[in-house]
DNA sequence: CGGGTTCGTTTGATTTTCAAACCAAATGCC
DNA sequence: GGCATTTGGTTTGAAAATCAAACGAACCCG
């Protein structure tokens, strides 16, 4: 592997690591655990979606995703709603509780982030940008966002 | 909050939910739990480190460090050295076996994104080499990696 | 020496997670 | 239409991860 490839991926796991270990102290500081935090995001991100979808997307089991939304229920932070249509199926998504607790949740490494690039010349930030955009094409990490759209199926 | 700062967040979530994600599948496929395998990959970079310190770097107590570093004693993927100077003091460091873990663990992400970095244009690697250094400074995080040195304190 | 701190362990309990069995609804096939 | 199969979600019982609190041993410092 070239010596530039390295230096690339070096920085991409000092960057994946600050931003893990950020998300961990989020957690913490929030009284989550980490799962029910991804968890959340994950919700807000789909603005609706079903267990089964949100468990294979955090790589978890059904069973374990039934239990995580019981408590996100009980404590008022996600909203339990019937599909009209398939009637095994519900939807998720957050109440305004919940969506409370994810903007304000301190983004502490984010925040700061934000300030020191917002320093930065246009030229720069443009710069930075356009490196990132590429490395998220070439992460195939482009949809990963997608937009606030539901995240359903098409109905026929 | 402008619009810029905005793209760079959106880009730096997609990319720390992507390699999170992966991290996940990476552990279910070398039958680690998550921690494990980060514990693996910290005592790797720091080559040797006291439970202590790797329990506050993965924001874990030290009594969930006591048991996470007995299974991976126990399985042989790391090897428990004693601080010649502090009696109380645990070293550990990785096995052969261990070290073979994560090496060649299916990097899955990084590799695909190796290849395709590598078929970019030299100027293309440079720019967002350097775009990601800047990132790695404003995340704070350039000694995050640190290098191959004993992650102690001096003698003195 | 002696009080205070630090390092790692133990203990007991809580939480997270899973696999497997299960039910109900949907789908497909004859 | 009816029966087998698949799919979405829950339950159950057990294993693994995690924590807080208490602890002993080693260190530090006056």
């Amino acid at each position: 592997m070239s010596q530039r490839t390295d230096e690339a991926l070096i920085a991409m796991r000092q960057i994946s690591r600050a931003t893990a270990s950020d998300s961990r102290a989020l957690a913490k500081a929030s009284a989550l655990s980490v799962s029910q935090l991804i968890a959340l995001q994950e919700i807000n991100r789909a603005r609706a979606i079903s267990p089964s979808k949100l468990a294979t997307k955090m790589s978890l089991s059904r069973g374990t995703m039934t239990t995580l939304m019981n408590k996100l229920e009980a404590r008022n932070l996600v909203r339990r709603e019937a599909d009209t249509i398939d009637k095994r199926r519900w939807y998720f998504s957050l109440t305004e509780t919940g969506q409370k607790m994810i903007e304000q949740a301190p983004r502490m490494l984010h925040e700061e982030f934000s300030e020191k690039f917002a320093q930065l010349q246009q030229w720069e930030q443009a710069q930075i940008i356009s490196a990132l955009e590429r490395i998220v094409a070439m992460l195939d990490a482009e949809d990963i966002d997608a937009a606030p759209i539901l995240d359903t199926q098409e109905i026929t």
